[in-house]
DNA sequence: TCTGGGGTCCTTGCACAA
DNA sequence: TCTGTTGTGCAAGGACCC
C-alpha cells in the first residue's frame, strides 16, 4: 500500500501492488495558486493566498508555504493576513484557471474516455479497459502524473483503488505531489483505522454526533449496526456511510452530468436594508442566470432566492414559474415577488437567485394519457402522445400547454387502497 | 476569526389525488 | 359521501463538497 514519507503524507513505492484496482482520483495540488505560480515564478517558495484582500472575501487557495501558516481554503482573508502577514494576496484568475483544467481533463482523456470532472481541479478515472493499451492502473497513475508536471508544469496527487470512495480518499492522503494505492484485498485494512472524518459526505456536524456515541473509525462505523447509525445521520446517510465503511461503492465513473440549477449569489461590502437595492441586485443576479441558462440550453421551471441578514441567519424562497423560461426578466420578476414576501426585519448581507428544475429550452408541454390502466405523462404535444400509443388505445387524455401548471398525476398501477 | 460562491443531496412537513 | 392510506411533488432548511 503506502508508508509515511516524513512529511505528513503517505506514498506508495514504485514496485507497489495495485491488484484489483481500475479506479484513479486525480486531484491537483493547490491549484489556484500551483497556477499563478507558473505565470508569475517570482512568487515560487513564498506563501502566496488567492482571493481579495478585502472585506468580507475568504481565501480561495493557499500555496503550501502558506499553509504552514495555518493558512486554509475558505478560512477569512482577515484571519489568513491575521496569521501570515507576509502573505502576497493574489486575486484569482478563473478563466486561466478554467483553461489550465481543460489542459489537465485533456491528458486524462489520453488515457481513457471514461473521465468523471468532479470539480475544476479533480477528476474520477476509470481506467480498467485501458491496461493493454497503456500498463496496470499505477502504472498509468505514474505516467498521468509525469505528463501533467512535464506538459502543464504543475503536480497532481493520485489515489488508486477499487471504489471511488478509497481512490479519492488516497488521493488525499498522499496529498502533496503524491501517489498512493490501495489494493482491493487490503481496503478494510486501509479503511479501519481512519477518522470517520475522512470519509465522503461525513461533515463536521455527522462526525460530532457519530463521535458522541463513540463511533470514531470507520472500523467502528463498520461494526454499528445500521439502525443506530439511522439515528444519527439518517436513513440516506446511514445506509451510504455502513456501505463505504465496508469498502462497497457502486458509483460508476459518470462522463455525463446535467445541470440541476444556476444561480448566482453575492455578499455586499455592507449590509442593505434599502428594498430598492435589493431589487436592483436581484435584476442583475438574474440576468446574469438567464444569460447562462441560454447559453447552457436550458429553461428553469422554478426559481429559488436566498437572503441572509446581518446576523448570518439565511432563509429560502421558492416559486414555480407560470411558465418555464431563461429570460432574465421573467427571472427577476418571480425573485422579486418572492423577495416581497420576505419578512425584512434585519439589513441583507447577501442576496442569491437561482433557477431550478432545469428542462431543455422548448419541451415545456407534456401529453397526459390515460388508458383506464395507467396514468403516463408524455414529453411533447398530444399529437405526439396520439402517434406513439394510437387512437384506440387513448381513452382520455390532456394536453399541458407550456403556460399550464402540471397536473399531479400518477404514473405507476393506482395502489390498492385506491376507492374509486 | 467571523464566516465567498458555486453547487448537490437529504429530511421534514404539507398538500393533493385517488 | 367520508375516511384512511399511499404515492408524489413542492417548499424550506440544512449539511456537505470544492
Amino acid at each position: 500500500m503506502g508508508r509515511a514519507d516524513g512529511s505528513g503524507r503517505i506514498v506508495s513505492s514504485v514496485d507497489a501492488d495495485d491488484t484489483g484496482t481500475g479506479i484513479l482520483h486525480v486531484d491537483m495540488d493547490a491549484f489556484y495558486a500551483s497556477v499563478e505560480l507558473l505565470d508569475d515564478p517570482s512568487l515560487k517558495g513564498k506563501p502566496v493566498v488567492i482571493g481579495a484582500p478585502d472585506g468580507r472575501s475568504v481565501v480561495s487557495s493557499a500555496s503550501y508555504e502558506a499553509r504552514r501558516f495555518g493558512v486554509r481554503s475558505a478560512m477569512p482573508m482577515a484571519h489568513a493576513l491575521r496569521l501570515c502577514p507576509q502573505a502576497t494576496v493574489v486575486l484569482p484568475h478563473f478563466d486561466r484557471y478554467r483553461a489550465v483544467s481543460a489542459q489537465v481533463m485533456e491528458i486524462f482523456r489520453g488515457f481513457t474516455p471514461l473521465v468523471e470532472p468532479l470539480s475544476i481541479d479533480e477528476a474520477f478515472l476509470d481506467v480498467r479497459g485501458a491496461r493493454r493499451l497503456w500498463g496496470s492502473p499505477g502504472r498509468i497513475a505514474r505516467l498521468i502524473r509525469e505528463r501533467i508536471v512535464a506538459e502543464v508544469g504543475i503536480t497532481a496527487s493520485v489515489g488508486v483503488a477499487a471504489t471511488k470512495h478509497v481512490a479519492k480518499m488516497a488521493s488525499t492522503m498522499s496529498k502533496p505531489d503524491g501517489l498512493l494505492i490501495v489494493p482491493a484485498e487490503r481496503t478494510q485494512e486501509f479503511l479501519d483505522p481512519k477518522s470517520v472524518r475522512a470519509m465522503w459526505g461525513v461533515g463536521p456536524k455527522a462526525a460530532e454526533a457519530l463521535e458522541a456515541r463513540a463511533i470514531r473509525t470507520i472500523g467502528d462505523v463498520r461494526s454499528t449496526p445500521v439502525h443506530v447509525l439511522e439515528r444519527v445521520v439518517g436513513p440516506a446517510g446511514a445506509r451510504r456511510i455502513s456501505e463505504l465503511a465496508r469498502g462497497l461503492d457502486a458509483r460508476s465513473v459518470e462522463t455525463e452530468r446535467a445541470e440541476k440549477s444556476i444561480g448566482h449569489e453575492e455578499t455586499f461590502e455592507t449590509d442593505v436594508a434599502d428594498i430598492e437595492v435589493l431589487r436592483a441586485e436581484l435584476l442583475r443576479l438574474s440576468d446574469r442566470v438567464g444569460v447562462r441558462l441560454r447559453r447552457a440550453g436550458v429553461e428553469a421551471a422554478g426559481v429559488a432566492i436566498k437572503v441572509r441578514f446581518s446576523d448570518f441567519s439565511t432563509i429560502t424562497r421558492s416559486a414555480t414559474l407560470a411558465e418555464p423560461s431563461a429570460v432574465g426578466q421573467r427571472i427577476a420578476e418571480a425573485s422579486r415577488e418572492l423577495l416581497a414576501g420576505v419578512d425584512m426585519r434585519l439589513p441583507v448581507r447577501l442576496i442569491g437567485v437561482r433557477a431550478e428544475r432545469l428542462r431543455p429550452a422548448g419541451s415545456g408541454g407534456a401529453a397526459l394519457w390515460d388508458d383506464d390502466e395507467d396514468w403516463r405523462r408524455v414529453e411533447g404535444t398530444l399529437d405526439d402522445a396520439l402517434a406513439r400509443f394510437g387512437n384506440g388505445a387513448v381513452t382520455r387524455a390532456a394536453f399541458l400547454g407550456r403556460g399550464e401548471r402540471p397536473v399531479h398525476l400518477p404514473s405507476h398501477p393506482r395502489p390498492p387502497m385506491d376507492s374509486d
